[in-house]
DNA sequence: AGTCGCAATATTTTT
DNA sequence: TATTGCGACT
């Protein structure tokens, strides 16, 4: 049984209507959530009429597995925990008739970027005009969508810094028509393929919603409670979601200002400070009392919060008391870092009876993370990712589920087109030309036959061999999947050479199994999409939605800041706390931003139980940088620097000692001449 | 003309 | 690691 504190309890048996939780990092913040479902259950809320609504389907399935643990499992079966994304698709999907958009095909990044390619390809939306790329303009949109402003506000922020003169509203009236021709074009595209990017998800339900009563009736009967956490990173586009629900249902919302750290997707910390003005009805309580961390290493981030000009009116104290000093460790360079870190997890392994799970490796993005995991994979050290790539998103594994989406919406052209120029001998240009023909016929009458009567040769029949495995097996996915690839693995060999069997090889029977829990190829693609898991390194498994591990083998977690939200360990190591790494150099446009990069950094290292390890590198990928990209000239990367002042007794400096060090050239080119001894005279 | 294979290159953060 | 560009091959 939980055992909670008094300001944990009254939190649970909140009576109110709407309550703004704050709780600090360590807090016990999911506990509390978890204790509120099952107080909520517990008193007789029917469990399909809460939604627990989290940043991502790892922390969703983590509060449904503990509440249900805390109740019989009967009372919870039903309970319903999913990201915004997630279960605004199962709003989609539950009422078709509500939102219209029931099959639609729901679209990943890298596909929203072919179709903004292909907008921006297309005639006479005058693309040449501007030099922005696609990526750009569709970060550029998605902003805009998530923070509800419009395009012109848009490009201020996002291409002119938010400046406001004369001189940058003419210039922003220059790009404005044609970003808006290309966007436009790029939704024309999206609903002549019955496509939905993530944002759709999102505005197809919360505009049904506000605007439409009879919706909110219907969806009033469904949902009693909404319990929301990391309430600070939710952006203007989730309220404009949840506000319809202030009516009809009861907002439970969780949250730290102090870990804020979407704000490049929307999400505004002080959304959190005005909850009382916005909401009416609401009331505000806190949680204080960290029982994660010792003392030490609150100490550190107290200290780190401090020192930033925006006041959070936070200072953690520990319930746990005195511990171990922080320790910042002064590394050469990324391999002897690495090499530190994996002795001292084996050494502990070994010698201080940790487990390998008791280790969190946590860094500010994915790209410096590669040298520590071939350090790892060297010395045999088990470790999982998170914040990769997503399994459906690999390049083999979409090529196969490129024929599901096709058989599933026909009008699904970059479907087609991968699926096409998959079989040699097809590339873009023939694969056009049959996608043409494909087009113009009724989807009704698109077969297997067809496909191979409009393509010559072998080519024809690969492809008609593909689609009669998927389309003779519509109602039963595994079998698709299966039957799809014996068709395929001979091609797939082929077409990566290098990995197939170390590394892609593997992937299909999880693919396979994936496949077992959906009933239609429609569900099967898009909660595909929406799982944001990992296939990296071995354990591969499909967290959070249906896939429960095969078996859980003990491993350490090297996980991005961004994706470590709600996790702790034991010992944690935070990578590379250099300057241009904290802040970014990417950041250092504003000051909203560089206090953003210091809330990052908070994050990491309340994540620490005991242990915290920051390691920093004089010399290491990220700290040369070019220029170019820097908005102010004169500013000083070093004085943004965090750890610049930072008081000597509140932490442990050391160096390796005796470690690995990487065979080193000179730090920098010399400029030498290239002596061939050869006499040119 | 269309397709393939090699080499170079550049990587914040996520649903 | 995935994409892009270029030269070569059919």
């Amino acid at each position: 049984m939980e055992q909670y504190n008094k300001e944990q309890k009254e939190a649970i048996n909140f009576k109110g209507k709407h309550l703004l939780l704050l709780a600090g990092a360590g807090t016990g913040k999911t506990k509390t959530i978890v204790g509120r479902a099952a107080h909520l259950i517990e008193s007789g809320v029917l469990a399909e009429k809460i939604q627990i609504l989290t940043f991502t389907k790892r922390s969703a399935s983590e509060i449904v597995e503990r509440v249900k643990a805390v109740i019989p499992e009967k009372n919870a079966q039903a309970l319903n925990g999913s990201t915004f994304h997630s279960w605004c698709n199962q709003l989609i999907t539950n009422f078709p008739n509500l939102f219209g958009a029931a099959n639609f095909t729901l679209i990943d990044a890298d596909d929203q970027l072919s179709l903004m390619k292909m907008a921006c390809g297309n005639k006479n939306t005058g693309y040449g005009k501007v030099r922005i790329k696609p990526q750009k303009i569709l970060d550029l949109f998605s902003f805009a969508r998530n923070t509800r402003i419009n395009l012109t506000a848009a490009i201020r922020m996002q291409l002119f810094k938010g400046k406001v003169d004369s001189e940058t509203d003419e210039e922003i009236e220059e790009v404005r028509p044609v970003l808006e021709l290309l966007i436009r074009e790029y939704q024309k595209l999206k609903i002549e393929q019955k496509y939905l990017d993530y944002d759709d998800l999102l505005l197809v339900v919360g505009n049904r919603l506000n605007k439409d009563e009879e919706a909110r009736k219907i969806l009033s009967k469904a949902y009693e409670h909404i319990l929301v956490d990391e309430m600070q990173d939710t952006n203007p586009l989730q309220w404009f979601l949840l506000a319809p629900f202030e009516n009809i249902a009861k907002l439970f919302c969780v949250g730290d200002d102090a870990q804020s750290i979407y704000s490049f997707r929307g999400a505004d910390f002080k959304n959190v400070h005005s909850f009382k003005e916005r909401v009416v009805n609401s009331e505000i309580k806190k949680l204080d009392k960290n029982y994660r961390s010792t003392q030490e290493i609150l100490d550190l981030s107290n200290w780190l919060l401090e020192k930033s000009p925006i006041i959070y009116n936070k200072k953690l104290s520990s319930h746990r008391g005195a511990g171990k000093k922080p320790v910042i460790l002064n590394a050469t360079n990324q391999f002897e870092e690495a090499n530190y870190i994996a002795e001292k997890i084996l050494k502990d392994f070994r010698d201080g009876g940790k487990r390998f799970s008791d280790f969190l490796i946590l860094s500010r993005s994915q790209y410096y993370t590669k040298p520590l995991q071939a350090v790892f994979l060297q010395k045999k050290i088990p470790y999982e990712t998170y914040g990769g790539r997503k399994f459906l998103e690999a390049a083999h594994i979409k090529d196969v589920v490129a024929i599901f989406r096709v058989i599933n919406n026909p009008l699904d052209q970059i479907a087609w087109m991968r699926y096409l120029t998959f079989v040699h001998g097809i590339g873009e240009v023939r694969a056009s030309n049959y996608l043409h023909k494909i087009l113009s016929i009724d989807p009704e009458d698109i077969t297997g036959d067809f496909l191979s009567s409009i393509i010559p040769g072998p080519e024809g029949e690969k492809i008609k061999s593909y689609y009669d495995a998927v389309s003779s097996n519509k109602h039963n996915v595994k079998q698709a999947v299966s039957k799809l690839y014996e068709e395929m693995e001979f091609d797939l060999a082929l077409k990566y050479p290098k990995d197939w069997i170390e590394k892609r090889k593997g992937d299909f029977p999880v693919l396979e199994m994936l496949a077992a829990h959906y009933s239609t190829l429609g569900e099967f693609i898009t909660e595909g999409i929406l799982d944001n898991s990992t296939g990296l390194g071995g354990t591969h498994m499909l967290e959070g939605s249906k896939i429960k591990t095969t078996e859980k083998r003990d491993h350490v977690i090297i996980s991005t800041v961004h994706s470590a939200k709600g996790l702790e360990a034991d010992v944690c190591f935070v990578l590379n706390v250099s300057p241009k790494t904290y802040p970014s150099s990417y950041s250092l446009g504003s000051n909203e931003e560089i206090e953003e990069e210091r809330r990052v950094l908070y994050v990491a290292l309340t994540r620490a139980k005991n242990e915290l390890i920051i390691t920093r590198t004089t010399d290491s990928l990220n700290a040369y940088h070019s220029d170019t990209d820097r908005v102010d000239e004169n500013m000083d990367i070093n004085s943004a620097y965090f750890l610049e002042e930072l008081p000597e007794n509140l932490v442990v400096q050391e160096t390796p000692q005796g470690g690995y060090r990487k065979p080193r050239d000179t730090e920098k080119p010399n400029n030498i001449d290239l002596d061939f001894g050869f006499d040119f005279s």
